[in-house]
DNA sequence: GTCGTAGGTTACGGTTGCGTAAGTTACCTC
DNA sequence: GAGGTAACTTACGCAACCGTAACCTACGAC
């Protein structure tokens, strides 16, 4: 044992003995890590438990597995993105702003929980056939689908075409997050008024500069 | 398909003997539905070799292991993705046109090469950390950015921006192929006048009924 | 200060799936 | 119909990981 020196690459995190919950809640950090760097299958137990500076079997105490410490982390991510996305569609409002704030929410997510997002679009613990990214964007677009039926019957559009516009608006938002998130060349707020000025105006209405209507931190 | 019998899942395909590159080809096929079904990671060489009805060194002779097939088969479907989508937006014409025809292109291989398409979207043998697919978007998203640049300056927009909303197009285009080839409860050209409406018109401007300015098989 | 227990360890069994060595069969050529 | 070669097989070695059984150890309560 001795080990105060870290073999490969693994960082040992924490030396001294922990409570269930500490242990608990350090598993899943080192786990999230992981499996956003490496994937789901290339990571393994071991390596989740070595880089918490435990031994295998803690892991599977808590967990059963590395299926079950990945649904966690799966299930956690999903819940926060889905909480901020919601929130965001929920306020009531002019669409435009409940798309900039969507939009917003997306980003902010991205930006804070790089990890988590990163594990949502990896996905693939080949068990589930629908992954649970798609899912989550699936209920996204359900809940943009309601706004923009009531928004088209205003606008005399035929309701019938709601999903199709709310699919296309979610990839966009989904994989321009994507993009943004490994590409940062532009600011987070700028990105999120071109993101409104193209779904609102068009590709032949476009802003010159277009700016934002919601004031943010 | 000239399947003779199959036993519980495996289709043997072939029986007889064959000249080298027919087996490769078959073997092509087969890994690449196995792929598409399973992902990389889950499709096992014994496997593959099984459905073709033949043994595993066969595989290893041909493409000197699973990560050998796997390479073949993406570059073929990267490539002919490619080809048609940069087809699609070299033509000269109207930017509004452009924008259909490559729509159109990405669901021609959507529906035609659906294997093909799911096994680009799920990606991931581990390697490469730039995913083919993530590549061959921002190869596509820089042909789409010269177009938009020029078609800015037309406009008294700033170019500099032009990445930005070439990704986002590319985004929303990607993700609605994505869904469509699981949905599939909208036609085609429905499915693409409506994303050249929301793309052109925004969701402010949107024509009620959208359609394609293209003749199209 | 002993003892119960939560937190932790070492060490192993078992499976899976990759890759290869050595040998076999059909077919074509002369 | 002998023999060479391309196509193919059986059989195995081997490494990686998963998961578990059995055994330690710090530490607070009494």
């Amino acid at each position: 044992m001795v080990t105060t020196a870290d073999e490969t690459t693994a960082t040992t995190t924490s030396r001294a003995r922990m409570t269930g919950k500490q242990r608990r809640e350090q598993l899943l950090e080192v786990g999230r890590k992981l499996f956003a760097d490496k994937g789901f299958e290339a990571t393994t137990v071991e390596e989740i438990a070595a880089k918490a500076g435990v031994s295998k079997p803690v892991v599977y105490e808590h967990f059963g597995g590395k299926e079950g410490l990945y649904a966690v982390v799966v299930d956690r991510e999903i819940r926060a993105l889905l909480d901020v996305i919601t929130g965001a569609l929920s306020s009531h409002g002019h669409a435009r702003v409940l798309l900039e704030q969507a939009a917003l929410a997306l980003l902010d997510y991205v930006e804070n929980s790089t990890d988590g997002f990163r594990i949502l679009v990896r996905d693939s613990p080949a068990g589930q056939s629908t992954g649970s990214f798609a899912s989550l964007l699936s209920d996204v677009a359900s809940q943009v689908e309601h706004i923009l039926a009531a928004e088209f019957k205003r606008q005399k559009l035929d309701p019938k075409t709601a999903p199709i516009y709310a699919q296309m608006l979610v990839g966009m938002v989904a994989l321009t997050g994507q993009w943004w998130m490994d590409s940062r060349k532009f600011k987070k707020a700028d990105v999120a008024a071109h993101l409104v000025n193209l779904a609102w105006n068009g590709l032949a209405g476009m802003e010159p500069k277009p700016i934002l209507r919601t004031a943010r931190k």
